[in-house]
DNA sequence: AGCACGCCGACT
DNA sequence: GTCGGCGTGCTC
């Protein structure tokens, strides 16, 4: 019966000939019936490998398995491992007869001699492309990335995968161009381990570091050096960069370095059809180096031998998309399955980085005192003592001593004001003991809104008339950060013959000229200077160290860092100007320059608290229910904490949000049991959802 | 997630 | 008798 069914071609025998004799009978019954006017006559199967595994690209969450097709033999050359097809998925069998189902797409992810399912295989639908877009290196990759986030395999595939544009495969890529010889150290000499690197690297080798840049315009070119030195070995190197702006930096750094051809830069902003001609410019082998923002790190590089994380403490690292994957933990995930040498590097240090050197996985490569005094500007502090004292920063809101070093080095060069996003922090806070000030009903954050600086709660949007603080009972609030665009009117008025220029949020200015000006711009909106800023002001330190936030300090030092570092060097006249308080460990770490050292320490602390990233941490938010019944079902590991849950602010339902916490060494093992509990509860059809996120950003 | 099957009640 | 409510379970 089976075998005679039309629409199941037989895959017991492939090596068997097609038969002529059910395909007519299948005809005249079709014609008897009529029922089906358009069913497609038996589709012989492939003579070798005649099934096809591929993985489904549906948003099943919970199904996250592969489904055996049955090859045609029109496709067997075209269904090779890798390719895109689409599928019949979903369809019923009504006596004997496939009936329903939509069609969906997939991977072919193996082709096999036989499926281990025991029922009647349903044919490949349609090659899409022959183009093999899913490598084995990369399924692999993809998976270890959805194990680690406790995401499925086809969420991580979306992130990997660029989508298809037909017109750009049609395009044929040009050959690689051989090898370029190795490139001597340049900037790397300033560091002593860093020729060594470059050798190894040159050599074959992977060697794996954790990068502390000089400040100054190097590092672009230390980067492009990296990558030269791997091409030179014959094997391929990937940047990843927080953003498009540093990605252009890097690429005409590495054009600089290689001329064209040998690499090319991936990022959202190419538009889908020129990203997805690059990316398969990668995928063919054409081109053997990238520099591109977080999904690069998928990009499928051939030969391995080099992956670059530029600034790995920048959020923009964090996909948007689930399951969350950070580029930088992509990058170890991948330098472990493709052996490849790792360079986690940045102006700052991260805690993450940090563990790394302190295990011995990776090797610091910092600059040494000589080469740091040489590059550093100089960096003076300006304390809630100095500002008490300071009578004119009461009027002006700016410290003498930040005026005095603005109008001497606007005599040199321009002047870069660092200046908190407006609305960024903490609110509003009592002006005298830092207590923030919260709303009487239902404690939410207070902020003033509108021209009226009328107090209302963020949360339930009650008015606030007569606050005073609950802890000392002070009826003053301390100001809300000003924005960039206020703090340049009055820089304006306080120098008025000297262009001021602003860059911030919606308007990032990439460089400006070395000539004369007051440069305002937000935290990460920074530009370049031609020659190095004379100077640079960073105004309200204290409301970058108060947010509730695990990695304020880490975050406020990582951003001094960045600005600091466009300043001239202190022997050139370059100074930095930093407006908090000079006993906090990440000011001390930027008057030393010292992140490396911060991270260290902070590292420590973490480990002693039992805090990520020593400790892996997962959170689990959804309805106090579901939150419960998840927890219920979740084998934890040994060792695991439960915290909370607790209710998390916003709108609509009430949401809680539970952190489970485990030991070193048991992130793994967390993961796995999140999603196996995830997977009972779709299974039970509760459509009452847990998000699960595996390293949560935001644990205050 | 869809989608079809199936086992109940109100209609032609 | 027959239409259709959405509870249940499967999808190669």
């Amino acid at each position: 019966m089976t075998s005679t069914d039309p629409q199941q071609p037989s895959t017991a025998a492939p090596d068997a000939a097609p038969d002529a004799a059910p395909e007519q009978l299948a005809l005249l019954r079709e014609t008897v019936r009529r029922a089906r006017p358009r069913a497609r006559a038996p589709q012989p199967a492939a003579a070798e490998l005649p099934v096809a595994r591929v993985l489904v690209d549906k948003g099943l969450a919970h199904l996250d398995q592969y489904y055996d097709y049955a090859v045609p033999a029109k496709m067997a050359e075209t269904a090779q491992p890798g390719v895109r097809v689409r599928v019949r998925f979903g369809a019923r069998v009504v006596e004997g007869r496939r009936s329903g189902g939509g069609l969906v797409d997939g991977f072919v992810v193996a082709r096999l001699a036989a499926s281990d399912y025991p029922g009647p295989l349903a044919p490949l639908s349609l090659v899409l492309s022959p183009e093999q877009v899913l490598t084995p290196a990369l399924l692999r990759l993809c998976r270890a990335v959805a194990d680690r986030y406790a995401g499925t395999l086809a969420d991580v595939l979306s992130l990997a995968v660029p989508p298809r544009h037909a017109r750009a495969e049609a395009d044929p890529s040009p050959p690689p161009l051989p090898a370029p010889p190795a490139p001597d150290p340049g900037g790397w000499d300033r560091y002593p381990s860093g020729a060594g690197f470059l050798s190894a690297l040159a050599g074959g080798e992977s060697p794996r570091a954790v990068w502390t840049a000089l400040p100054g315009p190097g590092w672009p070119e230390e980067i492009a050096r990296a990558v030269a030195a791997t091409l030179a070995s014959g094997r391929g190197a990937l940047v990843v960069l927080p953003d498009g702006r540093t990605t252009a930096r890097v690429d005409a750094a590495l054009t600089a370095l290689l001329g064209p051809g040998h690499h090319t830069a991936l990022t959202a902003e190419l538009g889908q059809e020129e990203r997805y001609r690059r990316w398969l410019a990668v995928s063919r082998g054409s081109v053997r180096a990238v520099a591109g923002t977080r999904a690069a790190m998928f990009a499928p590089v051939r030969d391995l031998g080099l992956l670059v994380v530029w600034d790995d403490g920048d959020g923009s690292h964090s996909d948007l998309h689930a399951p969350h994957p950070h580029a930088r933990d992509v990058a170890l995930l991948r330098a472990a399955e493709e052996g490849a040498g790792v360079l986690i590097g940045g102006l700052a240090v991260t805690v993450e980085a940090a563990r790394l050197v302190a295990t011995g996985w990776a090797r610091p490569l910092v600059p040494d005192r000589e080469g740091l005094r040489r590059a550093a500007p100089l960096v003076r502090t300006v304390g809630d003592l100095d500002l008490a004292r300071d009578e004119a920063a009461r009027a002006a809101r700016l410290p003498t001593v930040a005026w005095q070093t603005a109008r001497e080095a606007l005599a040199r060069g321009p002047v870069l004001v660092q200046v908190p996003r407006r609305g960024y922090v903490p609110r509003l806070a009592c002006a005298r003991c830092r207590e923030q000030a919260r709303c009487a009903h239902c404690v939410g954050p207070l902020e003033a809104r509108g021209s009226d600086s009328l107090l209302h709660c963020v949360w339930c949007g009650r008015p606030e008339a007569d606050w005073h603080c609950p802890e000392c009972g002070s009826f003053r609030l301390r100001a809300q950060v000003v924005g960039a665009r206020r703090t340049a009117d009055e820089l304006g008025r306080a120098f008025p013959a000297i262009p001021v220029r602003t860059s911030g949020r919606d308007a990032v200015l990439a460089t400006v000229p070395g000539a004369p000006a007051l440069v305002v711009a937000t935290p990460g909106a920074e530009p370049v200077a031609d020659g190095g800023y004379a100077a640079a002001l960073l105004l309200d330190g204290w409301a970058l160290l108060t947010r509730p936030d695990l990695r304020a300090g880490e975050e406020a030092l990582r951003r001094w860092l960045a600005a600091a570092a466009l300043v001239r060097p202190h022997a050139e006249g370059g100074t930095v100007v930093v407006v908090a308080e000079p006993t906090l460990r990440p000011v001390q770490a930027l008057v030393r320059w010292d992140p490396a050292g911060h991270a260290a320490t902070e590292l420590q602390e973490r480990a002693q608290l039992g805090l990520p990233p020593v400790s892996r941490m997962a959170a689990l938010t959804g309805s106090p229910a579901a939150v419960a019944d998840l927890l219920a079902l979740t084998r934890l590991p040994p060792g695991a904490d439960v915290l909370g849950p607790v209710p998390v602010p916003g709108p609509g339902e009430p949401q809680q949000r539970a952190l489970v916490r485990v030991p070193p060494g048991q992130g793994a093992a967390l993961a796995t049991a999140l999603k196996a509990a995830q997977a009972i509860r779709f299974a039970r059809k509760q459509s009452d959802p847990v998000r699960v996120r595996i390293d949560p950003p935001d644990i205050g």
